[in-house]
DNA sequence: ACATTTGTCGAACGAACGTTCGAGACGCCT
DNA sequence: AGGCGTCTCGAACGTTCGTTCGACAAATGT
């Protein structure tokens, strides 16, 4: 009754959970170290059974980064909606990244740490939205250097730095004791910016929040 | 008629060649994803032979990991020797780091990326010399950070951040079109100190050199 | 001269791998 | 009732995996 369309009925629900469970199984052992017997055992779906849902186990890789790359960027894109200041786009970018990181660890861990274990066609499309997501980042950051820059800063390398800022929490992050994610956010952001030291001659600041008042001069 | 010490002859250096094209292996493939007969092609020795040199695959691996993680440490020690400025010996950890890392891309991916595959007593032996490594740049971040600190800013974010700057090179660093080895330092301390904002109202330096004069104010 | 150590290898072992096949169970439309 | 997609699975396929074994040559020690 409420439905009209031909779609199949609550078969999506299981793919979503097969893939949830893979990435967990992936993100402990390894693309290459997990088996698929690893991820019937995980998901509780028979071995055969798994290959109605998707046609090989890199095609299974495949759909988790897809996913959870094209849900990580069209996040940001609406979170950077509206917001034209330069600064703030970066603050957004680094809270999206970031948060995500911290409450889907797992896919974060698959995307980041098997991205060449994806061969043939599926690389090419992974990487497309990756090329994406990196031109974006880079389009923020070029509004912030409009404004000046520090000298000896190649635009590529810093906004990689600032990559490898963010995406080597996975490997060290520990909820609970280490910091939230807007914690962590004002940390990055305020390397990033301002580097670890105080700022220039100012002893002591209002409030610790990591970005202090008066960025965009 | 040249040796007098009954150590092996030549046995050392065919170890070391094996353990140099592993490392290229393993960084091509992964660890799981690399077979011992993949490695048997590369170095030309059988596959049967190998075993005379390390007793398992994963001893092989523990064999690479620690004598590049070795290596790397001890240099820095060497080094750091007799140099007491905070920000110069900040500037020689990183230095070590990425040279090492830009002139050795298979054995420093190899650390990087097949950290978890290692098991059992191998994996704790490694994060010791881990450990210790983190210690020293901990240590060193310390003293820096003794002079005065950005705030909202802890020390073991910082310095995790650090090592993400530095760590994740080996995802994008192309010789030839990317800086070498003393350029990315001196961009990379420069993020670190001072961000990628320029540093307050400096509108020309004499030359770009990242870190800039007057560091230890 | 001979015994021992040091290297090296082809062939084979059982186990685990990714994937396929054919059959059956379930719900839905006519 | 009966036919038809949707979904699930046990069993098996051929291949590749890490590792072992026994034999063999060359260098070394006595």
């Amino acid at each position: 009754m409420p439905s009209s369309i031909p779609i199949p009925r609550d078969s999506e629900a299981k793919l979503q959970h097969i893939l949830r469970t893979a990435s967990q199984v992936f993100a402990q052992h390894g693309f290459e170290g997990a088996s698929m017997r690893d991820i019937s055992r995980a998901t509780g779906v028979s071995l055969a059974g798994l290959y109605y849902y998707f046609e090989s186990k890199q095609h299974l890789l495949y759909l988790i980064q897809n996913t959870t790359f094209t849900f990580v960027l069209e996040s940001l894109r609406s979170r950077l909606h509206g917001v034209h200041e330069p600064a703030e786009r970066l603050r957004l970018l680094v809270l999206n990244h970031i948060e995500y990181f911290l409450s889907h660890p797992n896919e974060m861990k698959v995307l980041s740490h098997e991205e060449d274990a994806l061969g043939g066609p599926y690389r090419e499309k992974v990487q497309a939205i990756k090329r994406r997501y990196y031109a974006l980042a880079r389009e923020i950051f070029d509004s912030i250097a409009g404004e000046g820059l520090a000298p000896g800063i190649h635009p590529r390398v810093a906004v990689l730095s600032l990559f490898g800022m963010m995406n080597w929490t996975y490997k060290w992050h520990k909820p609970g004791v280490d910091p939230d994610a807007a914690e962590l956010t004002a940390a990055i952001v305020g390397i990033f910016l301002h580097g670890v030291l105080p700022s220039s001659s100012e002893p002591k600041p209002v409030f610790a929040d990591g970005v202090t008042a008066g960025d965009q001069r």
